[in-house]
DNA sequence: TTGAAAGCGCTAACAG
DNA sequence: CTGTTAGCGCTTTCAA
């Protein structure tokens, strides 16, 4: 131990082979004497070699790690506690450990710390990025791109960008939630979006809007929020302000839909006797909240293992075309709509 | 580009210096003519190098990437959703990132992962390990150890061993919530504590239990739960059914104390009216919660961050004899109790 | 099937 | 202050 780590040369001698011949076994690379591999197990059990990855990465160009970058947050640090993102690298994590790849965690919050993203997957230290963006106007992507990193996005980026990705139908998810409320009688009808700078939001609005307008509401009071609790529930009080005889709220996220509730509970109105409340992600809010969310699933894990999967797929044969996969949103009803 | 990225041998060759002198002025190194600096300077600028990490790594035995291991969670990984984890990953991003250090994440939920853990490390994969243990006999913390991998605790260790932690003191935290509940006149008190394979839900009913009985109160009825949501729920019901008049409760986590407000509120009970409840942590579930939850502030970023500087001073020099820093916890109150 | 040898790109003595 | 020169530990032709 005092010198060092065994190295290949240290299990060559031990065994009475070459380096290359001990390679091959570490490798399991075919052609190799099944006497002599299990000489070389043995040595290599004896030495307690363990293969030096900075080494192997020098000549293979790989490193079997990937950035998985949250990116465009203004929002510093807390991303990390918000449920989306935590379901995401829970996704992420769960598919890419199968194949021996682990993920490197970065935020990307800052014109910097950009810089710093790409100087990192530059210099060859991951293989490639995850990235989940929170603004349209993310500069990220192109620059991921413009470098010739390989770079998968989760939700489609503000402007169209040769670069793969996986999102779920939010417009259809919009829809969803109109019909819902819709079929169940409800006539004045609102709702809280999400920032209109990000696409998701724009889609979910538009979606929602457009089944309104075809049963037969063409104004739907709109308030927009940020995502976070703070911002939904400020919205929900514009919302009553301009519309106090509201039935009826589609918020674009959990998070704010929790807000929306608490607000409502608060001016005295039940939830969903009198205004009936329908979240967005299916997250643990929507569980925690009371009543229980009505809420648009978006399957966040596994739209995080397929952008793990296009990654890994384009690290194995690169100069393919970009790939889109859309995922179907579900209406999970429960107690609030 | 279809030559490859550029070397430092390229630089050299078009500053027209030895690769020695770019690599000194690429490392910020004394010793160099200001003017043949401004030289390689631009010399890096137009050939747009970036410096290979694999190969630099291969000489120093330094990654510049830690790994953040969340161990002997059996839950999967649904930890990432899990709002202490969350604030554990802030904190250390945010710290590491000030050192230009990136976190690997890494779940060591089994004993195979555990070993792929320690095979990671012991490549120099990274240079050192963040680890976040969920149960006190992780075996993890001594195969590090007896594998010579620099690593740091969050949380003392169920069995001593010579490894650096930082911890927060859950005795005082126990203290804290049953002078609260005394003080506030309640005489009925009852507790949720943790799982008590772990030393933290060990010290906090510990403390707890210890400050009760110096208000006069010997026995404290308790009902152990999980951490989670579900199990606190099952735990005030268990509560509930053995002390139908108590008017108090602590809960070793917010998120158990959440769900215990719910289950009290189900049975008819106001909180904090006729149920005070006092919660643990003061993470996000301790502002949604509905009354806000009076809670025992756990300083996790902070000790996350303290965690990473630990791991970052003993990478510096090696050999140091392990350390441990223990937090104050701190009363929050709101309006829970 | 195996070994010899040539690097991968970089840092760090060591001279000069 | 700068260049020369050894490697770091591994994979991978290329011969044998």
């Amino acid at each position: 131990m005092s010198k060092g780590a065994p190295t290949l040369e240290d299990v060559a001698r031990v065994a009475g082979v070459s380096r290359a011949t001990v390679s091959r076994v570490v490798n399991g690379t075919r052609n190799v004497d099944p006497q002599l591999q299990e000489t070389v197990r043995n040595a290599i059990e004896q030495t307690g070699y363990s293969p030096n990855r900075a080494a192997r990465s020098l000549v293979t160009r790989r490193t079997g790690t990937v950035a998985l970058v949250i990116s465009g947050a203004g929002g510093g640090s807390d991303v990390f506690t918000d449920p989306f993102f935590g379901r995401v690298t829970a996704g992420v994590v769960d598919f890419l450990r199968l194949h021996g790849v682990h993920p490197v965690l970065m935020l990307a919050d800052s014109d910097q710390a950009r810089s710093e993203v790409v100087e990192f997957l530059r210099q060859g230290s991951a293989d490639g990025a995850l990235l989940v963006s929170t603004h349209s106007a993310d500069p990220l992507p192109a620059r991921l791109l413009a470098a010739g990193v390989p770079a998968v996005l989760y939700a489609r980026p503000g402007t169209p960008i040769p670069l793969s990705y996986v999102d779920v139908d939010h417009q259809a998810g919009g829809r969803l939630a109109a019909d819902h409320l819709v079929a169940a009688g409800r006539a004045n009808i609102g709702t809280i979006a999400g920032p209109l700078d990000v696409p998701a939001s724009q889609d979910r609005l538009a979606g929602f809007r457009d089944a309104m307008a075809r049963h037969g509401f063409p104004y739907v009071p709109t308030a927009e929020g940020g995502f976070t609790a703070e911002s939904g529930a400020a919205a929900m009080e514009r919302l009553l302000a301009e519309c106090p005889g509201i039935d009826a709220v589609f918020a674009a996220n959990d998070l704010m839909a929790q807000a929306a509730v608490f607000v409502l509970q608060a001016h005295g109105k039940r939830v969903p006797e009198d205004v009936a409340v329908v979240g967005f992600d299916d997250s643990a809010p929507a569980l925690a909240c009371r009543p229980q969310l009505t809420t648009v699933r978006q399957p966040v894990e596994d739209m995080a293992a397929a952008m793990a999967d296009l990654l890994l797929e384009s690290l194995e044969k690169p100069g393919q075309r970009p790939r889109s996969i859309i995922f179907e949103p579900e209406l999970v009803v429960r107690a609030s709509a």
